[in-house]
Order: C-alpha cells, then structure tokens, then sequence
RNA sequence: GGGCGAUUAGCUCAGUUGGUUAGAGCGCCUCGUUUACACCGAGGAAGUCGGGGGUUCGAGUCCCUCAUCGCCCACCA
C-alpha cells in the first residue's frame, strides 16, 4: 500500500490549514465580472453585543451552503459579511460594565469617552463574532466587511435620512414613548416585554367642585399606578352609558352563545352583574354625563389642581366605577383621550424615573416612594376607597429588564404611509418571495398596520441624528427661513430644512461636512442629541454594504441580492424595513427572496440566550466535534418545522462527560461533576478562584452522529484512496458495466437530483438525509462491500476504481457545500492519486472542490429497473443474513444455500455469487428453476419475482430460533392477508380506486397467500423436527 | 382576544401532491475486532401517528372539534 491515511479526520489540525489555502487562493472573493451571473446573499450582521451561538451557527451554515452552492454551480457568489452595531444592546451592555467594575455611568464619562470605550468593545467582539464564522467555514468576502456604523454605512445613513426629510417623511413630534429609566431612553414597542407582577387595584374618591343638589360629592376612579394621579389633567365618563351598557350586553350574548357550554357559566355571571349595573351605576353616570357636558370641574386632591369632566367613549360603564381617571403624558389610552378632548398633558417624571416639579411635593420621590405616599396622604384626607389585590402585566424594558414608564418626549418619526404600502406590494407582487410562504401574513399584517416609525433613541452609541434645529417664534420662521434660502448649500441641495409650523426650525445636512455645520451653528442651529434606531442603519445594509449612494459597478451588478436567510423573529423589524427602505433608495427590492429557517431551543423548549446560560458557543461544539460535524448536524435539523430541541450538556474536562444542562445549573458560576467529582468552572465564573477552575464546555451530544458521518466519510475515501493504487483513468464503455455499477451509478445520480432540488427549494434537511443515506447505506455498506472481492480481480479492478474514484469524486461536490473541509481534505488527497478524473470523460480535478463545477444530473444514468433488480440482491442477502443471526451461526461458518427461480432471476444473481459469500458467508449450491431442497432449511419466499431462497440449516440448525422467527412471519403474514382480503371484498373500493391500485392489491395478496403457505410448511417441518 | 405553529418509537425529529407492511439518528437487546471505519459491522425489539368526529374505496397526510404546549400581535383604568 503506497499511501499512508491515518483512519480519523484530524479536523483541529486540517480546518485552519484548508481554510487558509482557501483565503490566500482568493476563493472568498467574488468581483464584477460580466461574464457570470451574480448570486448575492447579505449576512444578517450580528450584533456586537456579544458572540455567536448556534441559532447564529444554524443561520450561517445555511448561508454558507446555499453560497457555496451557487458558486459551484458556476455563479459569481458574493456573501456580505459584516456586524451590527445594536444601539441600546451594546451601550446597555458596556454601561452595565462600567457600573459593574468602575462605579461609573455613562454621565461620569461623558459622550465621547463613553463611545469610545464601546468601540473598544465592539473590536473585541467584532473579531471573536468573525473568528466564529471562520471557524465553521463561512465563505464570505472578508475583504467587504462591513459594520453598520462604519463611513460607507453612515453615509447611506446619511443620504436616507436626507432624502426622506426632504420627502417630509421625517417629523418631530411629541408622542408618548416608552421610556426605560435605567437607560434613559425611549425603547420602541418591539423592545417591550410584558411581565406579570402581584399589585394593587386602589380606588379613589376625586371631590367634585361645589356639587349642586342631587349631584354626587365624590367621583370614584381606581388605578394600579396611584402616583400617575399627580399627572392627572382629567376624569373621563362615557358620553352615552346607556347605549355603552347595552352593547356590552350584546357582546356577552353573543360571546355566551359562541362558548362551549363549560364556559358559559362565567360568562352568566357577567351578564347576572351586568343587569345589576344598570340599577346601581347607571343613574350616577349618566348624572355625570350631564355634568361632563356642563363643563363641570373635579378637584384633584393633593396637588390641588381643577381638573375637566369630560364625556368620552374610552371610560367603559360596564367595568370598575364606570369613570376613568386620565393621565395624558403617562398611558398611551389617556393620551389618546388627551388629544381627542384637547387636555393639558402634564410630565410628572424626570428622564431617570424620579419624580419633577410637575409633582409639587412630591418633586425628587422615585415612583415607588410616590405611590406609598400618594396612597398614604390619600387615606389621611379620607378619599382612599377599597383595595383590592391584582395581578398586572406590567410593560419591561428588553434592554434593561427594568419597568417601562410610559413618557411624553420629542422622538423623530419616518411616516410609514406610503413606504409601508411600496413594502406590502412587492410582497403581495412575490417580487419577494417569503419560505415558507406562511409567514407572508405576519409580514403584511405589520405592515398593514402602517405605524409611524419612532426612529430618534436617546443613546449616545449610534448614528447621529443630521438635524440641527432653532427655537423660534412662528411669526419669525419666514424670515429666518428666507436667509437659509439664500444659502449657497440649499440651492446645490446640501441642506433642507422644515418648520414644524410651532417653534422648530430644522435643518438637515445631506453629507458630513464641518463647514457646513459651523455655519448654521453660527446661526443658532443646535444639532439633535438624539442618535437613530438601530434597524434604521440594518434597514439599508443590502445596498449600503455594496456602496450605495455612491453609483458603484457592485451595486449595479449584485443588488438586488438573491436570497436572505434570517430568523423569523426578524421579519418586521428588519425584512420588512429592508424592503421599503431597498424600494425607497434603490426603486428596487433588496432580495428576491428570503428564507426563514427554524430556531433552535434548548433541552427545555426555550431559547437560547447568552444571558439564559443555554447559548451554546458554536467554537465548543467545533472544538469537540469538529466544524463539519456541525454543520451537517445543524442542516439536518432544517426542516420546515418551526421550532427544533436540541438538548445541551456541560461536558466535564475532567472525565468529559456530558451533564444535561437543567434550569438550575446552567446558572451556577462552578458545577461538580457527578461522574468524577471533578469541579469545574462555567461561563459564569467571575472569581478568580472559580476562574482558576478548568472550564466546562457547553455542547450537545447531538452532533455526535454527524462526527460518525465524518468519520464514514473519512473511511470510506481512505479505503477507495488505498484502493486506487496503480488506477490510469479511462473512459468507460456503460454497456460494459455490471448491474452493482449501474446501480450505483443510479443511486447516484438520483442522489445529485434530490440535493440539487432540495437545495433551490430551501429544503436543507432532504438534502443532506438524501446524502447521508446515499452514502453510508449504498456506497459504504454495499458499493465498497461489493468492490472488495472484485478490486483483487484483475478483470474487474479497473472498472470498480473507476466507479469508485467518480463516486467518490461527485459525493464530494455534493456534500461540499455541507461538509466543505472533510470534502476538500478528501478531494486534494484523492488528486495525489487519481488527479484525472471521470467516467465517459476524463478531465483535471480542479484544485480545489470548493471551486469544482456542481455534478450535473444525467438522467441517463437513472435506471429503475436496475434499482429493482439490485434491490432483489439486496433482499435475499438480508434474508440470509437474518437467518445466520436468528441461528446463532458463527461469522466464520459458511452456510450453503439454494434459489429456485427463473432464468432471468438466475442470470440477474448468478453474478452477485461472490457477494453472497463475502457479504453474508453464504455459499450457493445451485441456482435454477428446480432445485433440491435441502433436508433441514430456512426459507425464505419472495413472490413477486417467484423466487425461493433455501438455507441449508444442517450443520447449525437452532429449531426453537427458527421456528421463532417462523412463527413471526406467520403472524404477520395472516394480518396482512386479512386486512388485503377485506379491502379487495369491499365492493366500493374495487369499483372505485383506480384500476391499478386494485390490480396491485390483488397481486400482492395473492403474492402473501404464497409466503403464507411456505411459512405453514416450514413450520410444519420444523415442529416435526422438534418433536 | 386575534394570528401562526406543534403534538409520530424511551429521547430528538423526518414523512413531497391522500395509495402496499409509517422512517431516521441516539438509546436499548443479541452477535461480532476477516487489513476503510468499534466515531464500526450484522441482526433485532419498540409506534392503535394527542383525543373525538367528518370527507373518501382508502387519512399520519384533507376538513371540523377538543386538549396540551410554544411563538407572534393586540388589550387589560
């Protein structure tokens, strides 16, 4: 044997070596070139937040496959890598650091010091977020590495927002935010979770200024948030109870008759208490209608403020006191009140959640101070009514897991009007296509809400808002606006500038320009504090990252992009804003479509987090189990299932056992082993004693299988590799083939079809399940099993090299874009032994397999009645091996055995003689259409093809085994026979279904009847024997 | 409350348009180290496809319904 392969994969040694013959090859780059078509994929960047885990592992194997792919199949691949610099999460993150191990806040520091050190940051993480993606063999154009707050992205930031200011698609406006008072900063809805806390229900009693007679003295509102009533400008009452109560009534109606009858009891009970409000609640309210009509005054105790008595639909009669207090610049429903009835709308908090001077002496109380002595002081003056215990769902921050207080601010919105419409359409149009299609609808649902985009954050890390602004009075704004005509800057259309018809003059800057900027500060202008939301700058990433607003020859080559891969958490905050944005800036869609891939949970169905402990490092399972592994191991899982457990372990560095992650100890700093009692540290040690610990790696056992595969692989090329010693490549004569080629052959390229559609159709898991069974059942367990005895015939040597090094070769190519370092390990050594290639045509391997051409299907080589023909061979050899293993019959033995069937039977097994022997220890006495039958025998009847298959069991026969595995098949056997005999007895089924579903049925009873009748006989020999 | 999805072997999951006996990996049992591979080979056991109803000659697959679980959206003074 003249070449030496150890029998492992050595990946830790092979991947960084292969991956740097790739980079230094240039194989990452992909250039304008007019002579290809392009095939583009943006990454979806990931946040520098922190590293990868495996929902990001599964992301990008899919995206590395699909490129990969496409740039085998001869197009110009380009893979956009880059980052995301993740606004609130990043700051939020090195903020809580900075606190953490300084005793600082960002205020301590300053803006610039401050955004300094989260640059640092994001260098650090950027390169580790990298250094993951090379090692699982991302093949992106590293040269083109971007990050969403670099130039080339700022400037496209830029130009977006000038335009859409120029648009009046930007506006100012006061509107109520959610404001997290850990951060400082208004976070948008999508970053609010909603938790449910134990609180109360308080109700109040607000005093009516002089009440006439009859009227009431008091107005009860109740509230779980008391220190809101400082900001109170109103209390509200249905401007028509009557007609409110009874259409709650006729929704309960008619929700009782929808119900299921265990529900209706309830709602009885609120129909019951429903009726009894109109005695003992109506009255009042309709009294405080009248006098909400009248312009009726309350006041509102402890600030002593007059507050209105308005009449407006938002207070139901049908729930608590029937009136409701409003607090305008605190809850969103208020606030809508507040506009509808023109109310004053009162601040009552400071930016970090304390309390101002809106709240008179309850100026610097944070808001848990506030409502103990709201309700306290309350009390005292005797206006506190019942409290009643409740559970709320109160609104948290995603960022700081802090309450969101709901606060009146000044935010920057983009109107979504017209964009979202342009982004709906093209979706609607399938100029974007959605896989799987039914996540369409959420897109278009969000869409179709057309919500203004709250852009503006109040953080420090971020583009920075373009506008600069001037106080003044409306009465001034022409003239002032009449000098910023006559700048040379806004007749070349470097500024534009708004007036926001109150007290704002705006101007915005197109470029980055200092002199421009001096300028108009000179004038008084004072640029915005404020930095733009983060999805912003992603919302232009696929034509950003190719140059744009410059005219680039990228951007006019790769945009719009082929395909996104992403998450379906995603798809509104981030797909659907590409699209507009991509159709805004580009009058294109950015990606032609978009394919949303499972998500990963954990052992416990949840997701996997950084901040949970489940995230799993892809680097650790790489470490194990090698990238291949992996990669294999994550498409297999997907599917078009939504969500997809994969069970995570420790894995002690000691004895490296695997301890399933629990809820409990994947928040532990150190963790004992149970197996060794080794203790070992994990991602949360902090102390240096615990960091002095060995560290236990986060995995999971599930890639196990696909380091087996690798290992497969691995074997199977090595044994081919040691097998093609002295193999001079030539062009095959088909006809010449023995049946196991051709069906080989066939497999596979069957195979090559099934992973050439599975892969256009997104379908990753049919792809690589194709391609593993191809693999391991038909090339290793019969196609290599099969060469054996014929490599050491020199009639058939060559031929079986030739089958086995083109094998090799195309499953190879296939399984690249899965497997890309196993496969190009593989594909550079089998080039030291058959550096030509081929079947009917030889040619040159090409260097590389990542750049050798995608196997093309030639249906020629699909037969199917060879498939049947080898699958006769494949039966009766599993039939013998069954019966050597129910007998008990030692490896070395040989059986004999006998095949009564026709000629062309025999002629089809004859050949496989020698595979009998070497497969399953069997020895052929005779073949033909009558044989003897030996004395003692199993038997083994296969019908179809009429033929019988006599083991001669003289030597080793086990009665009691084979009478076993007879009695078996009989049962089996009868219930098949029954459930046939009834189906071809129902006359409607006969007389139904199609004429050949019937005939198939008829024939394969009457193919049962005749095993049926075999196995009676052997069982009849058999019991003889016994007895 | 609205929407989307899941429920198939002990575990994790496949199952394309309805059509013979429902598959895989891991785990389990039996046997086996003959020079590709013990990260292996041969064989085996194991599922009334969540419950109920319907359509159909025929349902894991289509429809209705219930249950459980998950996610998204909205709302709850």
């Amino acid at each position: 044997m003249s070449i030496e392969i150890p029998n492992r994969f050595d990946h830790a040694e092979a991947c960084p070596r292969i991956y740097a013959a790739w980079d230094a090859a240039g194989c990452f780059h992909a250039e304008v070139n007019p002579a290809k078509k392009p095939f583009t994929i943006v990454i979806p960047p990931p946040n520098v937040t922190g590293a990868l885990h495996l929902g990001h592992g599964l992301n990008n194997t899919l995206q590395d496959a699909l490129i990969r792919w496409k740039r085998m199949q001869g197009f110009e691949a380009l893979w956009m890598p880059g980052t995301d610099h993740a606004g609130i999460a990043t700051q939020a993150v090195v903020e809580k650091r900075l606190k953490e191990q300084e005793n600082k806040t960002r205020h301590d520091l300053g803006r610039e010091a401050l955004v300094q050190r989260i640059w640092a940051w994001k260098d650090q993480y950027e390169g580790r977020i990298l250094g993951q993606l090379k090692r699982m063999g991302c093949s992106c154009d590293w040269r083109r590495t971007r990050f969403t707050l670099d130039e080339t992205c700022a400037a496209a930031v830029r130009a977006t927002f000038f335009d859409l200011f120029a648009k009046q698609l930007i506006y100012r406006g006061k509107r109520l935010v959610n404001w997290d008072t850990y951060l400082q900063t208004a976070v948008s809805d999508d970053e609010v979770f909603n938790e449910t806390v134990q609180g109360s229900f308080w109700h109040f009693r607000y005093p009516v200024i002089a009440p006439e007679k009859g009227e009431p003295a008091f107005v009860e509102i109740a509230t779980t948030r008391p220190e809101t009533m400082l900001g109170d400008t109103a209390v509200a009452v249905h401007p028509d109870p009557d007609a409110a109560m009874d259409k709650a009534e006729a929704e309960l109606r008619e929700r009782l008759a929808a119900s299921p009858a265990k529900d209706r009891p309830a709602i009885e009970l609120q129909l019951q208490n429903l009726k009894e409000r109109r005695t003992t609640h109506l009255p009042l309210l309709r009294a405080l209608r009248d006098m909400a009509k009248a312009g009726r005054m309350l006041r509102l105790p402890l600030v002593e403020r007059d507050i209105r008595l308005v009449a407006d639909a938002w207070a139901k009669p049908e729930l608590g006191s029937g009136c409701v207090k409003i607090t305008p610049a605190h809850d969103p429903n208020d606030y809508e009140v507040g506009i509808r009835c023109n109310l004053d709308m009162i601040n009552i908090l400071n930016p970090d959640g304390t309390l101002n001077e809106s709240a008179g002496d309850y100026q610097g109380l944070t808001i848990l101070q506030a409502r103990k002595k709201v309700v306290a002081d309350l009390e005292a003056q005797g206006l506190l009514g019942d409290v009643e215990d409740r559970e709320i769902e109160l609104p948290h921050s995603d960022r700081s897991k802090t309450p969101i207080e709901p606060y009146l601010a000044d935010q920057w919105f983009v109107r979504m009007d017209s964009l979202s419409q342009s982004a709906m359409d093209a979706v609607s149009d399938e100029r974007v296509k959605i896989y799987p299609e039914r996540y369409r609808k959420g897109y278009l649902d969000w869409l179709g809400e057309k919500r203004d985009w709250p852009v503006s954050r109040q953080l420090w890390w971020g583009h920075r808002i373009p506008v600069w602004s001037l106080t003044i009075a409306a009465a001034e704004a022409p003239q002032v606006e009449e000098k910023l005509r006559d700048l040379p800057e806004f007749s070349d259309g470097r500024i534009v500038f708004q007036f926001d018809g109150n007290t704002s003059l705006q101007i915005c800057i197109r470029n980055e320009d200092p002199s421009i900027e001096t300028k108009i500060e000179g004038l008084g202008f004072v640029q915005d504090s404020d930095v733009l939301d983060t999805w912003f700058s992603s919302a232009l990433w696929p034509h950003s990252t190719l140059g744009w607003p410059e005219k680039t020859a990228e951007l006019e080559y790769f945009y719009p992009t082929s395909t996104l891969i992403t998450s379906r958490d995603i798809i509104t905050l981030w797909v659907a804003r590409m699209v507009l944005m991509g159709l805004n800036n580009m009058g294109e869609v950015p990606f032609r479509e978009v394919f949303i891939h499972p998500k990963i949970l954990d052992g416990l169905g949840e997701t996997m987090s950084k901040s949970k402990g489940n995230g799993v490092d892809p680097v650790e399972v790489i470490d194990k189990f090698g990238p291949d592994s992996m990669r294999f191991g994550l498409a297999w899982l997907a599917t078009d299932t939504q969500d997809v457990r994969m069970p995570v372990q420790y894995e002690c560095p000691s004895c490296n056992k695997l301890i399933d992650q629990t809820k409990k100890n994947r928040v532990l700093t150190k963790i004992e082993c149970p197996s060794c009692a080794a203790i070992f540290s994990t991602q949360w040690a902090e102390s240096p004693e615990d960091l002095s610990l060995p560290r236990g790696a986060v995995v999971s056992e599930r890639f196990e299988f696909g380091r087996n595969f690798v290992n497969k692989l691995w074997n199977a090329a090595r044994f081919a590799m040691m097998n093609l010693e002295g193999y001079q490549p030539q062009a095959i004569d088909p006809s010449s083939l023995a049946l196991e080629d051709r069906w080989l052959l066939s497999r596979l390229t069957t195979t090559t079809q099934i992973v050439t559609d599975a892969l256009g159709n997104y379908r990753y898991g049919e792809g690589v399940r194709a391609l593993y069974d191809f693999a391991w059942d038909e090339f290793c367990s019969f196609y290599v099993e099969i060469a054996k005895p014929r490599l050491s015939d020199p009639d058939q040597r060559q031929t079986t090299q030739g089958v086995l090094a083109y094998t090799l070769d195309v499953l190879m190519r296939l399984l690249h874009p899965f497997m890309p370092f196993l496969t190009e390990e593989i594909w550079q050594t089998l080039a030291t032994v058959v550096p030509r290639r081929g079947l009917v045509s030889i040619q040159p391997a090409s260097e590389f397999v990542m750049r050798a051409a995608w196997p093309e299907v030639d249906a020629e080589w699909i037969d199917k009645t060879i498939e049947e023909q080898f699958a006769l061979f494949q039966e009766v050899l599993g039939a013998i091996r069954e019966i050597r293993s129910r007998q008990n019959i030692a490896p070395r033995d040989k059986v004999p055995f006998s095949v009564r069937c026709e000629k062309e039977v025999q002629q089809l097994l004859q050949p496989m003689t020698a595979y009998f022997e070497s497969m399953a220890g069997a020895q052929v006495v005779e073949w033909g259409t009558t044989v003897a039958i030996p004395a003692t025998n199993a038997h083994v009847s296969l019908t179809q093809l009429n033929v019988d298959v006599y083991v001669d069991l003289e030597q080793f026969i086990d009665v009691e085994a084979e009478l076993e595995r007879n009695s078996k098949l009989l049962e089996r056997l009868v219930k098949q026979i029954a459930g046939k005999e009834q189906k071809l007895q129902n006359d409607s089924f006969v007389s139904r279904a199609p004429a050949e579903v019937v005939a198939k049925e008829r024939e394969s009873l009457e193919d049962l009847r005749q095993q049926l009748t075999g196995v009676e006989q052997a069982i009849k020999t058999l019991s003889a024997k016994q007895a």
